[in-house]
DNA sequence: TCTACATTAAGACTATTTCTTAAACCATCT
DNA sequence: AGATGGTTTAAGAAATAGTCTTAATGTAGA
């Protein structure tokens, strides 16, 4: 399956394109390789594109004063990617979006997306869902943060993503769970004593 | 300005409503008066509306299971409140939503949504908008609840919300900011001092 | 006006997590 | 295939941001 035709029938998932729509679309999509490690956005640019992830899979983290990166999610195979508040509001991104795997990527940029809104109706619908489910994912990692311990937090990040968790480096991991690597590693051997 | 009126200019703010529009939004709308420490929404039942405060204020907060709240969001006018999680996934809530002052809402109904989505599809663009626009404030407070200290997330909630400052009372605010209100004060007592 | 809750204060405390060092391990790049 | 650089585990010492406790005072709602 080529990459285009990949995105096309994840989009059928939500609501199916027609021929037109379908067209509209992948004309406006460009194909990307991208290698481990390269950025996609960095700091202080202003985000361009939406990203889909055909193969692969990224990172999206802000850097604090002390120069420490926290993870804010991970996207990997069939998943979408990119600063929404740079891209909207068009100011400099906080955050960085790097590959933690070579990956193939789609990416719309912000003028053709604002096409299909205006001129297909449709990718209103689609994108109003894909926003709502990243908001839900959001939602319920920020209650999660305030409301329960490290350990607990690996534990809930083991059950809702099983497959990112053999494939990311525990450095990532802990990242993402805010947490050192060390402190990690010792709630995995106290975990695997029980 | 009657409730609904309100509601109609909030819209017309994204996209302008054409009075077949308006008219199967407004006929959809329920209002209603909320008392304070009223509940619009408790955990384990399942999320029905999507509402829109008039006037007022409400906080959405679960509660660990050591018993203590820790608030994810608050809504004053013209602002949404909703567990889109339990609302579109039909799931029983984690969270609680309560009114902090006496409140007057419209209420629209998942299916009432879902007939508005279908059949007028500019909507659907609306409330993509306004979904992006809280997935924004989501993102940004998840980056700065792992990348900084409680002292400087204060001063961020000052900027981003300074009417909402003086309205709450600070037991809530330091439930939003993960802390103990005493800690709170502590912060409070030494900015002064600056 | 009364009552319950909110705020401030201040000191003792501590749980969670970091820091440090080190050794072993593993993966990927040339 | 070998070298190199990052990753994982380990374990004890150390730090500190934030909690707990108590108490006195202030404030807003009924």
């Amino acid at each position: 399956m080529s990459a285009i035709q990949n995105l096309v029938s994840h989009f059928d998932r939500y609501l199916s394109l027609d021929d037109v729509e379908s067209k509209a679309l992948t004309s406006r999509l460009t194909e990307r390789k991208i290698k481990r490690k390269q950025y996609i956005l960095q700091e202080a640019d202003i985000c361009k594109y939406f990203t889909y992830v055909v193969e692969g899979c990224f990172k999206m983290y802000g850097v604090d004063k002390s120069g420490t990166e926290h993870n804010l999610l991970f996207a990997a195979e069939d998943d979408w990617i990119s600063d929404l508040d740079s891209l909207h509001k068009e100011r400099p991104s906080k955050l960085f979006i790097e590959a933690i795997e070579p990956s193939t990527i789609l990416q719309i940029s912000k003028g053709d997306l604002w096409y299909l809104y205006t001129n297909h109706p449709k990718f209103n619908r689609i994108f109003r869902v894909i926003t709502e489910d990243k908001y839900i994912e959001l939602q319920n990692r920020l209650l999660q943060t305030y409301s329960t311990a490290a350990s607990e937090r690996y534990e809930s990040f083991l059950e809702q993503y099983p497959n990112l968790a053999n494939r990311l480096p525990n450095t990532q991991i802990a990242s993402y769970l805010g947490i050192t690597p060390e402190f990690l590693s010792k709630i995995r051997n106290e975990r695997s004593g029980k």
